[in-house]
DNA sequence: TTGTACGCGTTATCAA
DNA sequence: TTGATAACGCGTACAA
């Protein structure tokens, strides 16, 4: 049986705690020989002292938290195993461990609890919605260190997808194709990705001198479905669309599937856009031209970024924005 | 200012520590007045105790890890969100906390440090491989708390799918459809669920009187380019098979790819069933028949019953397989 | 170079 | 019903 505390198998090897923890810690000034000794002894019997009471008298805290509401990966599911792979990267290669919350809704007070209460050093927050930021400032005002994954904004620190450009370079390669009623299948109102996506197909249009009409632009809710039948209403437009971009490739593939269902071609007779470069992307016919953006490396980067600010509370924030990148392919 | 520990708030109220942490905990053994002047109290200034102190003093753990190797969600990324959410939802229902693990490789040494410095009070332990087992066993040895998710064995509390019986189903589904040259695109050599799905496979054909054919099984490395190539190759056969079952719905995707390109039809020339029901299935042309299985419940029993063998460690394992279904479309 | 002893913030025992 | 007070196991200032 291995000893359970220091004290235990400090009294075995006859030293003082004091000493053991020296050569557990590698700290200097211990006799060679007593080390020698003791280290050998170490690797025969490994030792694993209480991280509590580690904690307790170090007042450190070598954990952080990752927060998502659940709503977060309800569709787009693939890519939140990347996230936590970047994330835990990050922890692995610091020495941090990481936690999971997830909750219904975001909610600052158990994230605040959990600060308070010493089981995180910091979280990581991952939000999609605007309506969230009151209760970011809220933690930034009580002192929580936190990162934000795929929200953004200067005042705190944030990690993501430059979105407004990814819709803008999207809406340009659409334009670029020769392409003029270039329609827009939005997300859900007050997501943000969604809405900066938008932003970034306005941008391309009013640079190539184009009308933005409303009948173009439709809400696909991120869904398969959705896509599918905002895009068959548009085709019934007296006037319908040559283009589409879709703020995400679900709804982008909907649309394919109403566009083909209604005896047109892709990307002839209209051309499709979507956005996340899904592993399906290049498995349908015909394969889908979609942004790509580096999740693994955005949260690995958030993840980084909040130890720093652990460790450093008097960092000013940093906003840091991915680039986005287009992968072209047979739909446009 | 909140007051940081419960010594402080207890001087503050001019109470003692002892009778602060009886209303905290709603313990019995307080006068109503008193209770009623501090539970106000509490309801204005939050209170968050120190969970290292406590856990120290208690010896109560209330965390349990997740551990699973970085390869294990390679592709089957979608269901890895799923298997989080579904142990996240046992420990919320139970008050515990959850955290992360990643490894390259599983780790019975890395495992035993984890419970035995008290980070956490037990294990669920993610694998796919049958070269785990032996650190399974290692770690029960220890007394480690641990329970088995996807792979399984009678001596440890185990989660799973009846993947046998998943692939007896599938397999039964292309013989009930009037097919006799049946192959098996199986997946790594060692690999749990692959290994366990050609059992089905051989069952179903076994108990229909038709022989097993060599040349009708090879392996698809659970990957969309290796069900193609392989399904090439049996295409190529002087006899090729008339209905394929694949140990999963990425390489029985890429089987049909080959098959039409080769100018056969799905189904009608061969017939396809995959397995996992990944989402892609519905979308494809044509829809892919599958066998699907409750990912989030599976991992959410286990979490459970990890809970339970926490709190109560001389419980006899439970291995609970859970049953798999066909989901009938076009491909089958 | 080594060791003593106090403090960390709880829980829990036991006496008042 | 309440409150001292002793654990819990480790880190570390300080003494030896």
């Amino acid at each position: 049986m291995s000893d359970n505390t220091l004290e235990d198998l400090a009294k075995k090897l006859a030293i003082s705690r004091r000493t053991l923890s020296r050569v557990l810690k590698n700290e200097k000034n211990v006799a060679l020989d007593t080390r020698e000794r003791i280290s050998k002894h170490l690797e025969k019997e490994k030792v694993y002292p209480n991280v509590h009471a580690a904690s307790l008298a170090s007042k450190k805290i070598n954990v952080i938290g990752m927060v998502f509401p659940k709503g977060t990966f309800r569709e787009a599911d693939f890519f939140a195993i990347d996230t936590i792979k970047g994330i835990a990267t990050a922890t692995e290669e610091n020495n941090y461990q990481l936690m999971i919350f997830t909750q219904d809704k975001f909610d600052s007070t158990q994230c605040l609890r959990l600060y308070k209460s010493k089981l995180v050093g910091g979280l990581i927050l991952v939000s999609l919605t605007k309506e969230d930021f009151a209760q970011f400032s809220d933690l930034k005002k009580n002192q929580v260190p936190i990162s934000l994954l795929f929200a953004y904004s200067e005042k705190i620190d944030s990690f993501g997808c430059d979105n407004q450009k990814g819709g803008y370079l999207a809406t340009k390669h659409l334009i670029g194709l020769g392409r003029r009623k270039v329609a827009f299948i939005h997300g859900e109102e007050g997501w943000f990705d969604a809405d900066e996506r938008c932003k970034g197909y306005k941008q391309a249009l009013a640079e190539a001198g184009i009308e933005i009409r409303p009948e173009y632009i439709g809400n696909g809710h991120f869904s398969y479905e959705g896509g599918e039948a905002v895009m068959k209403e548009m085709l019934s437009l007296d006037n319908p669309p040559d283009a589409v971009f879709a703020a995400n490739d679900r709804s982008a593939i909907g649309a394919v599937r109403a566009i083909k269902e209604a005896g047109r071609r892709v990307p002839e007779d209209i051309a499709v856009v979507g956005f996340d470069n899904i592993p399906l992307c290049e498995l349908l016919d015909p394969t889908i031209t979609t942004i790509e953006h580096p999740i693994k490396d955005i949260a690995y980067e958030a993840a980084k970024t909040l130890l720093d600010l652990i460790n450093n509370p008097n960092k000013k924030p940093s906003m840091r924005l991915f680039e986005p990148k287009l992968i072209i392919r047979k739909s446009a």
